[in-house]
DNA sequence: GAGCACTGC
């Protein structure tokens, strides 16, 4: 998947020029398709729009107004629920509540609640009459370029400048503080600054952490605008692939997971004064694992001359989780700046033609309803669960058109997940045509990682499908679940951005009160063990002792355990069983962005002699399908034809590798053509547009995605860039396929399955019980050799095995042998331990405060 | 012969 490093020297040269200050250990790679959403480096919310705003928005940049305005709108979305009113307002007082909201006032949250009242900072009411300047922080003045562009920006008023004196105060006095503002508050763009004004940043940087590189990366060009500064000058960022940051930097955003990797470098993290964890409340692996490590950091740097100070933003008022957890820190209230939402639950005694069951059914009908009776112009935000159902509703609400009154607009349904190819995803941000209505049909992407503009109306079926790890057979199991409450509500939301809107929930308001108040951790829903792996690394031995927040149950804990002892990545430390320690392999598993098993590939691969295609291979398996045919315009005989194509009698695996060593092929000889051309004195414009009109082409023909391509192929950069920081030597096995699937046998030794010819189906090996069938996306799902490895299991209507590789059991029996010996010893030393815990310890309520790796 | 939400290093 070699795109980049071979890139024409004459986009290495322009590239050169103009970002000379940034510091980028990412690859420069073209935008292979303009507009993305992994994008490298330009602005992610213009990522979304069309060509012709985006130039025309480019333009505009140079006073800035532009861009902050339309920066101003996504990241401080307005939302006001008013939760559970039914009742119809006139056009009068509609009218009322516009003027009322437009500009939105600035109300701030005089009740605290319960849970956090008796340490929770009473907020004045009174407006700020003295807040400093903005642009306090003084500017460079080695960059007068800085200055002249930005100057003149003054940001508009946010509601957190009420509580600026108290939040400066709280922050040069408190070592944890809880900051709990709704969306549209500005927290996450002024907090940092105000640790900037307050003095902390003295001492070491501020990091800010978000789930998202989007977020990350546009919050910092918010700030940076803010604070008159370059991107990378006091502001910057840092998500993988990308580093723009310098030695002036001061406020760091970052994506939880980059701050993760940097503590297993540094583990005090002490180039940090300040961590600030925003989105908490999203409850993301990472940042609820960076949670546990920074108190124990805290706890360590606390007697040092850098303590270190922790700040946790989250935007649901049920702070008292962090609040225990964080040794009852103080807690700051913000509120929110937003539009009232009138929300319409369905009832069913009124609402005659909705189905009991049907959600998919019952959108339609809504659909319709809400198409005939609302305003011309407001456009509707419809979420449903996956692409099936999304395609289907779009396909009806297409038919739906030739029987609507002839005066009604015509419905444009257009879909919206994250599986779609990037153009098509493009079409919900277009404007809508004149005597349209759009109907976006979204799964949860639409919920936080994307903001549509024009949205009034949303609909929201009440589901969602995710992803569970069942612990005790090692299954990841996708099923529809309902929302929680704080899901629903973050949907309805999204109908009030630009103006008041509406929420129609096709569940009953006793419905809504059944749903959980707050989405399920991640941490309680996922494999724990490349996560162990990195807290072994920083020095963690009992992980059943670890302080989470929310702990995970001790069978999944166990089972993490187990599979990294088989993987050999840990062993138990003689004296004390319970115990574990790194071993040397899973040291060095631990510098790899991968999952232990994926990790253990290249390791095998090292030894075989086959590390190049290895790294190849588990490069491409971290990406999403390269494949993407289906849903548009090609047939399912074309999608068929192109796959056998690519597809090999040794599996699935080798099928990516091939699809691999193709491309790289193509984009050889296209560079060298690229190159050649450049030497005619083309114009750099017109051979720009060229090379990407070559790349479109031949993913096109060969359904492959770009952008996932793309990403393949910087992990790969990134994976062989670890390699040679592991000292391994570089090697090749040819032709020689052998020894690659070997190497993947051994990594993924754990899914090696038997065929059983009786059943037509295939028998776990570690654990015969579980019988699997080859998804027929498989190239190996016609052939059924005897002996399999697979990448994934997955529970859907039946156990698949995805991706399958063709091995010899001779590869896997010992594992698997030893396998049983460890789990054996496993199982008798768990019911030891349970048995001692529940001799000891009779149901501890309280959680212990005190971290205890 | 099925059909897979979303993130992140």
């Amino acid at each position: 998947m070699k795109i980049n490093g071979k890139f024409p020297a004459w986009k290495k040269k322009k590239r050169k020029n103009n970002d000379e200050k940034r510091v980028k250990n990412g690859t420069n790679i073209v935008s292979i398709n303009g507009i993305s959403r992994q994008n490298g480096g330009q602005d992610p919310n213009l990522a979304m729009l069309s060509v012709k705003k985006k130039k025309r928005l480019r333009k505009k940049k140079i006073n800035g107004t532009a861009k902050i305005q339309m920066k101003e709108e996504l990241m401080n979305s307005t939302v006001q629920m008013t939760n559970g009113v039914l009742t119809k307002k006139t056009n009068m007082e509609m009218k009322q509540i516009i003027t009322a909201s437009s500009p939105p006032k600035t109300k701030i949250q005089s009740m605290t609640p319960k849970s956090v009242n008796n340490n929770s900072t009473p907020i004045s009411k009174k407006p700020n009459a003295a807040i400093p300047s903005k642009n306090a922080e003084p500017k460079p003045k080695n960059s007068p370029r800085e200055d002249a562009t930005y100057e003149k920006f003054i940001r508009p008023q946010l509601p957190i400048d009420v509580v600026e004196q108290q939040l400066m105060h709280e922050l040069a006095s408190q070592e944890t503080l809880i900051v709990i503002g709704e969306t549209g508050s500005g927290k996450s763009t002024q907090v940092p600054q105000l640790c900037v004004r307050a003095g902390i940043a003295e001492k070491g940087l501020i990091a800010v952490t978000e789930p998202r590189r989007v977020a990350a990366v546009s919050l910092a060009s918010r700030v940076a605008v803010e604070m008159g500064t370059d991107l990378g000058g006091t502001v910057g960022y840092h998500v993988r692939f990308e580093n723009v940051t310098s030695h002036r930097t001061k406020i760091e955003y970052m994506t939880d997971g980059i701050v993760l990797r940097k503590a297993l470098v540094s583990p005090l993290l002490d180039k940090y004064s300040t961590v600030i964890i925003d989105e908490a409340h999203e409850r993301s692996l990472h940042s609820d694992v960076l949670m546990c490590i920074l108190r124990k950091c805290q706890a360590q740097r606390r007697s040092t001359d850098n303590p270190l100070r922790l700040i946790i933003m989250s935007a649901t008022l049920q702070a008292d989780k962090f609040q225990a957890y964080f040794d009852n820190a103080k807690v700051v209230l913000v509120s929110g700046r937003t539009f009232p939402i009138e929300i319409h639950h369905v009832n069913p005694k009124i609402n005659k033609s909705f189905s009991a069951t049907d959600y998919v059914y019952n959108t339609v009908i809504c659909v319709k309803h809400v198409h005939l009776t609302e305003p011309k112009g407001h456009d509707i935000l419809v979420f449903l669960t996956g692409s099936e159902e999304i395609e289907a509703v779009a396909h009806q609400l297409a038919e739906l058109n030739g029987s609507l009154p002839r005066e009604a607009d015509f419905i444009l349904p257009v879909p919206l997940y994250a599986a779609l190819r990037p153009e098509k995803q493009r079409e919900a941000f277009q404007k809508t045509p004149q005597g349209a209505r759009k109907v976006i049909i979204s799964t949860n992407i639409a919920e936080t990682s994307v903001t549509i503009p024009g949205i009034r109306v949303v609909i929201d079926s009440g589901k969602v499908k995710t992803k569970r790890f069942e612990a005790s057979n090692r299954i990841d199991v996708l099923k529809v679940h309902n929302v929680s409450k704080a899901q629903a509500k973050q949907r309805a939301g999204r109908a009030g951005r630009d103006a008041p809107g509406k929420c129609y929930r096709l569940y009953t308001r006793e419905d809504f009160q059944k749903f959980d108040a707050e989405n399920m951790p991640e941490i309680l829903r996922c494999n724990l063990s490349a996560t162990f792996l990195e807290l072994m690394k920083l020095g963690m031995k009992n992980p059943h002792r670890l302080g989470w927040i929310d702990p995970p149950e001790s069978q999944n804990i166990d089972a993490a355990l187990l599979e990294l002892t088989s993987l050999g990545a840990i062993r138990p430390i003689n004296s004390d069983r319970s115990k574990f320690v790194l071993t040397e392999m899973g040291d060095v598993f631990c510098m790899y962005p991968l999952s232990p098993e994926h990790a253990r590939i290249l390791f095998q691969a090292q030894k075989e002699g086959c590390i190049m295609e290895a790294i190849k291979i588990v490069a491409a398996m971290q990406t999403d399908a390269l494949f993407s045919g289906g849903s548009d315009s090609k047939s399912d005989a074309e999608v068929e034809r192109v796959r056998r194509k690519f597809e090999t009698r040794e599996g699935d695996h080798i099928t990516l590798l091939k699809i691999v060593l193709t491309t790289n092929d193509f984009f050889d000889q296209l560079n060298a053509k690229t190159e050649a051309d450049a030497r005619y004195n083309k114009s750099n414009k017109s051979l720009e547009r060229e090379y990407n009109e070559a790349i479109r082409k031949f993913c096109n023909d060969n359904m492959i995605n770009e952008q996932h391509l793309k990403t393949g192929s910087m992990i790969e950069d990134q994976l062989k860039q670890i390699a040679i920081e592991q000292n391994v030597k570089f090697s090749t096995c040819g032709a020689d396929l052998l020894k690659i699937r070997k190497a993947i046998a051994v990594g993924l030794f754990l899914n090696s399955c038997e065929y059983d010819r009786q059943e037509d189906r295939y028998r776990l090996m570690i654990n015969p019980a579980i019988t699997v069938k080859i998804h027929p996306s498989s190239a190996l799902s016609r052939s059924k050799p005897a002996y399999i490895v697979f990448s994934e299991l997955m529970k859907t209507n039946d156990l698949y095995a995805l991706q399958v590789t063709l091995i010899d059991a001779d590869w896997v029996r010992p594992l698997i042998t030893e396998h049983k010996k460890i789990r054996k010893n496993h199982l008798a030393e768990t019911a030891q331990r349970i048995q001692q815990i529940a001799k000891v310890e009779p149901k501890t309520k309280k959680q212990k405060l005190i971290v205890t790796f």
